[in-house]
DNA sequence: ATAGTCAGTGTAAGCGCTTTCAATATGCCA
DNA sequence: TGGCATATTGAAAGCGCTTACACTGACTAT
């Protein structure tokens, strides 16, 4: 009787335990499809997500797995690879398994397709990015406030020059990082001089040749803000090759404060980004069956300054 | 029509597109729960890992969600953290989603278990594990010989006193690693000596203190051998904050040849893990319907060795 | 005593598919 | 041309559950 299973208030006590002690005995298991046709409900949520695996990532799904989990919930991912076709290739393989919700961490699908979704009925979580008719069901992180701090702390030590390589600047998050460090520079008096300024990208071993071609403009500096720990990454790579030391002739700071970060020599300083606490609430979002909760509607999660070893006073 | 989504045969071309145009139009999507109850397939894969984030277990699933979906069939991932009951939760969770086949890489549950598992009727596929039972469906990499190939290359540049930081014991793999570490030792007349092996875990963050032991052991030694990369990682760490170089005083090798390994500086020489290799078989097998097709029945991979900067000939 | 409540239980109608089987259409043979 | 094999289509019976609804008693308020 489905009414013992689902714990329908309605039962007598003698029934229920009835009810169990024969599901023991015959090892019966609930088939969870039947479940979810009959109810349509299916106790699963899809994601996707630009990388399955990945520094950033990782902990995300791993994070967003456990919370789900908890609840009986499972989690389905899928990659999209910031590719449009790929990424709604993903939410129609999610959508075709009847997810109950969507965390979206999507950079190609253009807004109107995430608003349709929701307007379509599915539950929908966007991370990373702010859409204003989404507004309560957003999550992101302050990524001005983190282009800020790395920049400011960079400022700070007595760097004068400051460059930065930024993610993507067609993503948000990038940009929004690339506008933090503009204010820092206002804030300080700093002129903004844009051959300081190149354009990589957030995935790993992609961004060699615009970090040489900065390197090897006809302009001076002494310090780079880059848009994420994979382009520092990057970075440190260059300086190894010429025989320079981060935090030496180059102070050096990165965004997200991934695992590796303080691993490097010298320790990589970074913005560090609440991966953790991100995946949770996205979790919890999703699982926030009637969305009756009253949420924040702008809400963003802070950034901090991990100062460690690459950053060091501008040397005269 | 449900002949025509499932590629019968036997329709009329003209009839075919007819229903193709209505699905179009109608914005029509099979319902996947309805599909899996009347047919009694679900077209999902359930797979546990160690941890579901983290440089091994990251790219490993990469592989075989990408793999799996390429065939329309979707993967649902758990982690059993190499606990007993955690991993019996986690393949207990995945059965009730009634998933096609199951994917492992458990180190807590017990070989019954799993034999179990099979005879029920799940189709089963072992990851980094050997069980004589289950031979067909184990996937595993050649450990011993992984082992065995580092361990040669340290004494090959010279390295009398070569030490071993193995992975916890209790597991398969550290085991083998460890065996072919003594087999290169034997091949070369050098005698073991127990002074020089420590037991740390594979995790990341893990084996500082047993590092610490054994560099303050009244032993000496010139070559480090480490279980996989982590542990390689956490020994960088050690000599960096000891003022030594990897390569230098003491020469490090790896095992896994993670992502990070080349952007370490000195670049971390590892034996290198086909991660993706056997994502992909995995997958394969897991998707092989009637496990009809022949197998082989020891399948091993083979590592090979990654010679980089961290391992150096011995200064006398 | 009568009607009205409500906890507890049984029943049956689907959920949206797959699959079997019967029905019909088509083509081929002698 | 009749009969049989084969191609195509329609219809219906579930898959194992949830849920709405009807029903039974027992209990309460009038």
């Amino acid at each position: 009787m489905s009414r013992v299973i689902n714990g329908h208030k309605r039962v007598s006590e003698a029934n229920r335990e009835r009810v169990h002690k024969a599901m023991k005995e015959l090892g019966y298991r609930p088939n969870s499809f039947a479940q979810a046709l009959a109810s349509n409900r299916s106790n699963s949520v899809g994601m996707v997500v630009t990388h399955i695996s990945g520094n950033f990532f990782g902990p995300m799904l791993h994070t967003v797995e456990e919370t789900l989990r908890a609840q009986g919930v499972h989690l389905i991912a899928a990659s999209g690879y910031d590719d449009l076709e790929k990424e709604r290739d993903a939410v129609r393989f999610l959508l075709s398994r009847q997810v109950d919700a969507l965390i979206l961490h999507t950079n190609a699908l253009p807004d109107d397709e995430l608003i349709e979704l929701k307007q379509q009925g599915t539950r929908v979580v966007v991370i990373n990015r702010f859409i204003p008719e989404l507004a309560e069901d957003c999550i992101r992180l302050d990524n001005e406030l983190g282009g800020y701090l790395a920049t400011k702390h960079l400022l700070d030590l007595g760097h004068k020059k400051v460059a930065h390589i930024s993610g993507p600047l067609l993503y948000e998050d990038a940009r929004d990082r690339f506008n933090g460090y503009r204010k820092a520079l206002d804030e300080h008096g700093v002129e903004f001089d844009p051959r300081l300024i190149v354009e990589g990208s957030f995935m790993e071993d992609r961004s060699m040749p615009v970090i040489e071609k900065l390197f090897k403009r006809d302009v001076e500096f002494s310090a780079v803000f880059c848009g994420n720990d994979n382009l520092a990454l990057q970075v440190y790579d260059w300086l190894s090759q010429n025989n320079y030391t981060p935090g030496d002739q180059y102070s050096v700071i990165g965004f997200d404060d991934m695992a590796f970060a303080r691993h490097l020599r010298p320790r990589l300083s970074s913005i560090d980004f609440p991966i953790i606490t991100m995946g949770k609430l996205a979790a919890e979002y999703a699982l926030d069956k009637d969305s009756t909760r009253q949420r924040n509607s702008n809400l963003r999660l802070e950034p901090s300054l991990m100062a460690r070893d690459s950053s060091a006073n501008r040397r005269c």
